[in-house]
DNA sequence: TCCAAAATATACCGATTGGTATATTTTGTT
DNA sequence: AACAAAATATACCAATCGGTATATTTTGGA
């Protein structure tokens, strides 16, 4: 690995909470200059632009949250357990290394749809990759007889989406950790009684 | 009402749109003497400054959204059917004259925390008052004898919010309808079942 | 209709924004 | 050790940011 190459992997992972915690449209040059104690024109020198470091760094933040879930999965056997992993995580946000500034996707997902629109179709493919991969859980669970045959999966993957992302949303807002696992509770109440 | 008050209910109404889908840190002086038709000089003889309208928009915005529940919640007689009020509203989204850019409170919950406190302590507050709203819906059923006698209301009551908010988030990403009907679908199951 | 007060517009301010041309330093090869 | 190339720093740019002092216009009562 190169210099520049090392520098622009040290760059991303430096402002990668900062885009998660400030907004990806709220961090300036000046934040990025100050995490990194690089220059402008040393950023510049390894990303096009502003939005470029941006788009890195959300893929940064996505991949870290991806690996939490899918290493936690990887251990569980049944295709319940493997959904169960979700309401587990989350539930447990804070002991977790859930990335900072809570889910990239849901951070995302609320910004200006002008500001953003490289973004924003980033986060929106993923939240829909994300999807698929419930579903696909889902559809092997139910043909492997673990869950109800008659299971509509899109509708349940969605609402399972829901139920995590809201409550991210509640626990980022109100900072309250009994909100996020209560309503973990639930979710895991609803892949139990699939 | 003079003509200073009836200008200060003007900017609100005409600036809560954009401050609901631009962000509100990311709307604009110049943003909202556009939308105005006004000068900068005459919303500062009328606001203290941009905050104080964010904020004063930010009420506006979630005050539409609580008419638009609450509203259609006193045409219903049961508990039941006063909670089914918002999946059915909020799976209408599109026919519904729900707030452009979605839920307030969403919107400004992933905002940066450091922007702009005094409108996220507005949106924690009303998020909470939303949910004790709910609950006491939910005990009232209770009482009624309408919900299971061993219901956790305050669970709940977060799980509701979490399926609407989630929902709203993942229509707002997506820009697929089918999603949050899907997801409202669920919820309205929930509400049935408990 | 006149006039003071209230409301709005004009013209500016310093600070910060994202971005870049150029100079300097660091790197790896011979 | 010398040196070209790559990587980083410096110093600048125009545009925009939120905000304000002051000038002008509009309002409503006498």
């Amino acid at each position: 690995m190169s210099k520049a190459e090392k520098t622009k992997e040290f760059i991303i992972e430096r402002t990668a909470t900062v885009f998660n915690t400030k907004g990806y449209a709220g961090t300036s040059l000046n934040d990025m200059t100050e995490v990194t104690g690089l220059t402008k024109g040393s950023i510049y020198g390894n990303f096009k632009n502003k939005d470029d470091v941006a788009v890195e760094a959300f893929k940064f933040n996505l991949a870290i949250m991806s690996d939490l879930f899918s290493k936690e999965m990887e251990t569980r056997k049944t295709y319940r357990d493997k959904l169960l992993t979700y309401p587990d995580v989350a539930g447990n946000f804070s002991e977790t290394s859930f990335p900072k500034g809570g889910c990239p996707i849901l951070n995302t997902a609320t910004e200006s749809d002008d500001t953003h629109p490289v973004l924003k179709q980033y986060a929106s493919l993923s939240l829909i990759r994300w999807k698929d991969k419930i579903v696909e859980l889902l559809v092997q669970g139910v043909a492997s007889k673990e869950f109800d045959e008659n299971l509509n999966c899109e509708q349940a993957a969605l609402t399972i989406l829901a139920l995590l992302e809201g409550g991210i949303m509640i626990r980022k807002l109100t900072d309250n950790e009994e909100y996020i696992k209560n309503i973990m509770k639930s979710l895991n109440d609803y892949i139990r009684k699939l």
